[in-house]
Formats: C-alpha cells, sequence, structure tokens
DNA sequence: TTTATATTTCGCCATATAGCTAATGCATCG
DNA sequence: CGATGCATTAGCTATATGGCGAAATATAAA
C-alpha cells in the first residue's frame, strides 16, 4: 500500500459541490427527505435542467444517491459510510445550515409541495 | 434573539475559500507553521500576487490570521475558536489531507526553504 | 402507436475566478 | 533623502461556473 494517499482532488470536488448555495439548498431539503428533482425544482425556484445539473455535481461528489422509479428519479442523502470524506461534509453541512433562514424557508416550502404532491404530483405550482 | 440565524452566507464563503487547491495547500503549510508570503510563494511556485490574493480570501473567511513585523507580513491558521465554522472548516481541511501526496511534498519543499531561510531569507531560490 | 411527462443533455451567455505582469504602498537600509 | 525589497492592488486574459431554453431520452398513459 502506498505511504501517501491522493486525497486532494476528492476533496477539492466535495468542497467544490457545497461551495454553492442552491447545491447546498438541495442538500438541506434532502436531509431527511427522499425527492424528486420536480418537487426540488419547485421550492428553488430554477430551471429542471439547473436542478439536474446541480444534482449531478452533488451525485458525482457522493453526496446524493438517486433512485429510479418509473418516470420519477428519487434523490437522497447518501449513507454510504465508507465514504469518510463525503460523510464528514455532510455533516458539516447540516450542522452549520440547519438554523438557517434560508434553510428554513424552504423546509416550510417544502412541506407545502408535500401536502399537495398526495394528490397530483410534480408540474403543479405551489402558492404563496 | 433572532429565531433563525444568517449562517447561508458565511458558510459559502468558507466553503469557496477551501474549494481551491493552492488554498488548501497554503492551509496545510501553515498547519504548525508561521510563514511569510515569500516562503509560500517559494513552496507553491506561483506568482506573489497570486499568493497574496489567496491569503485574501482565506483571512477574510476566518482562517488565518497575519501579524506584520518590519517588511514581512506573517500568517498562521486562525485560532479563534468563537468562530466555529471556520474552526470546523480547518479541522477538517488537516484531517483530510494530512498524509495526502501532495501535502506531504509541499512540507517537505516547506523544510527546506525554512533551512536555508535562516541565513539568507526571501528572494532566494530552493533548488531541487 | 401516439401522446404526455420527468429528467437529462446540449448549446448558449453572463459572470466569477485564478493566473500573470505592472504599478503602488510601505518599511528598511545606505 | 534615495534605493532596495516584501507585499498588495490594479488591470488584463483565459477558463470555469451557473443560469436558461431547446432538444433528446425514457417511461407511463391513452
Amino acid at each position: 500500500m502506498a505511504k501517501y494517499k491522493n486525497n486532494m482532488n476528492k476533496f477539492i470536488e466535495i468542497a467544490k459541490a457545497i461551495a454553492d448555495e442552491s447545491r447546498v439548498r438541495i442538500l438541506s431539503m434532502l436531509n431527511g427527505h427522499e425527492l424528486c428533482v420536480c418537487q426540488i425544482v419547485e421550492v428553488l425556484g430554477l430551471a429542471p435542467s439547473t436542478v439536474s445539473k446541480h444534482l449531478s455535481i452533488l451525485r458525482h461528489a457522493g453526496l446524493v444517491e438517486g433512485r429510479k422509479e418509473g418516470r420519477w428519479i428519487y434523490y437522497r442523502i447518501s449513507n454510504r459510510s465508507s465514504d469518510i470524506e463525503a460523510q464528514k461534509a455532510l455533516a458539516w453541512v447540516h450542522e452549520s445550515l440547519a438554523r438557517d433562514g434560508q434553510t428554513q424557508e424552504d423546509l416550510r416550502r417544502l412541506k407545502a409541495v408535500l401536502k399537495i404532491g398526495k394528490e397530483m404530483l410534480c408540474a403543479q405550482v405551489v402558492q404563496e
């Protein structure tokens, strides 16, 4: 086994992934919820293509995982405990932003989206 | 006191600061050493102005502190324990990169720079 | 098979970022 | 004072990044 590891690239990839407000808002929303892309789009108010790209970056960094079910893809926080770096980053994000104002507002909007979601799913604009 | 804090901007600023290879290399070098800009320049092989800008970003994020002494400015890791976010970030960087190959090589070069530094300080190119 | 819907990929644009050189600040030394 | 030297700031360039809309993909529904 090599004496020194090559942690740099992995570290930078994760750090870049969490160095964007939209992406940490996604991570905060996914903390405790499994969500499809359209639900995240509703809360963030960004174009689906933009959210999809953000999710791709988060997934590649090992921070989230996707699960396909029918037409939808459900994303959740990655819990592969073997990926220590990703888990540390996730812990830092959640600890730091749990009580942040933006995070709280997103969670409030998310609850509304989840409520209407039971009947009519995506392509539905949440009021207020 | 407000119910919710505004951690987002501070968090993003710190995350962006550590999402760059040159800057985390600087943080690793400063871990345990107090260094002047010219010493960091020697090890990184970047232009002084570039290193200065990086240090400015790190300082503004609360990750390093500068101390002026004559013509030199010595930088060190910030130890203001009140800044929890910065301290968490520093801990993450140091834990993750302590055994990284690039970090080890930088430390090796730094030792050489520190050795010659005793007699003739900056404006001195370290061999090899 | 055709239509509809969810997501991704592609192509584009505006801004941000990291690097450089040159110029400026500022302190020391002759 | 003037010259020297460390660090920063200013100005520039090339690349990276985040946003969008349009087109492509894939699955469900009609």
